[in-house]
DNA sequence: TAGTTTGTCAAGAAATTGTCAATAAGTATT
DNA sequence: AATACTTATTGACAATTTCTTGACAAACTA
């Protein structure tokens, strides 16, 4: 189930959105005060998929609470602000808020948002597997921020396997997918997989991305 | 000036918002109706930064017109709909939209998305990349103050690449997508690119702005 | 243990790119 | 319509990059 961090102030609102949200399947932990927030999310960041940030808060800045949460992960973030505050809203789009709301709002307003926001990280192109951030529209990856360079070939395997994350394929699914002819020999496939090892450092004995499924292909893992 | 194309089908809104995107200066023209609105936008796509669009059309689909708008020139798209429909909302992200927008809206947070949406998509006219000054409506390239005198598919090939910013482009596409006939051989092709990288001053070896995709086609790379 | 399968080295084969230079095609000028 | 000039196209060939595969050791299955 999916979960939201709620940071907001005004505690009948909290009260009203935490139970709206459960009706909709969200698990929600709510915090009035940003430190408190910041430290939940700090120890438990793993375990929320959105955030739903108050600007108007007391003691920190809306703001730099934002801007830590995304240094701890890159987590969307829904910003609500009093109506007529359209300077905070610009803002917070310039931040990298993925939408924001004009209070009052109505609760299920907050929900149709939060459905939408995480259909659209889901969708994104931008996947993030381990220390790799793969970008699928630009066919790019890197590794700790570093551009891989893969050869034609190789980038077509790995985008088959980012397509067919935590599925087997098969060596004749990896011909028939790529522009390898027909006739390529099995140890030219292993190659082009051992290259593709090398260049986002996993090894082979104990891969912690392609692993090989003996006798059938390969498998690309993300755990999560 | 920003110029936006706005599709809506009541004529009151439609004129509200004309008028007041005049007051933010943006240029906006409008269509009651899909078709002409795809027409107009075929003729002059070059011309506009973003599209307002609303999903409640009729004739065709709004979802259709999205496509084909998106088909011509990948332009940011904000979506508006009913307040309750829900559906359209999240396929509207799906498909790709900037953002949208609940009927009734105020003409003023209209304004602040698209100023955002430019914002994000880096769409204005001129674009900076490294020393270069990049024109989009006049098709204009400086390099440090001087202009580049480019022939007439040099150019053609150059925009598509910033239209393709850091993403691959085939030879089949470079042929598409310019007056280049349908059987110009890959040699034409490289010595055009060969061309821009000089006047540019670009290094084959190693360049800056456009890098060779070994068997597929080239790249342009604006890495900040 | 026997029989397969996988990982990787190394070498050669194959394909692609960059650019020169020749020629063709297109424009402008007189 | 002849001339000069610009632009586009393409073959040739070298330089470079990528792909392929046999060989053999290591790993796995039964």
């Amino acid at each position: 189930m999916n979960k939201v961090l709620l940071v907001e102030d005004d505690i009948e609102l909290q009260k009203l959105i935490s139970e709206f949200l459960k009706d909709y399947d969200y698990e929600c932990s709510a915090f009035e005060n940003p430190i408190d927030a910041l430290a939940e999310f700090k120890e438990n960041s793993y375990n929320y998929s959105i955030v739903v940030l108050d600007l108007g808060l007391p003691n920190m800045d809306g703001f730099d609470l934002f801007k830590k949460l995304k240094e701890i992960k890159d987590i969307p973030i829904i910003i609500s602000t009093a109506r007529d505050d359209i300077g905070n809203k610009i803002f917070g789009f310039e931040l990298g808020a993925v939408d924001y709301l004009s209070k009052p709002y109505e609760p299920r307003e907050l929900v149709l948002r939060i459905d939408a926001a995480l259909k659209k990280n889901l969708n994104s192109n931008e996947i993030y597997i381990n220390s790799l951030i793969i970008n699928k529209d630009e066919k790019k990856v890197l590794i700790e921020n570093q551009e891989v360079e893969f050869t034609k070939i190789e980038s077509e395997i790995f985008f088959l396997f980012i397509q067919k994350l935590n599925k087997i394929v098969s060596r004749e699914e990896i011909i028939n997918q790529t522009s390898l002819k027909d006739d390529t020999k099995n140890r030219t496939i292993d190659m082009h997989i051992s290259n593709i090892r090398f260049k986002i450092d996993d090894d082979s004995k104990e891969p912690k991305y392609i692993k090989s499924i003996w006798g059938i292909g390969y498998k690309f893992i993300d755990d999560n």
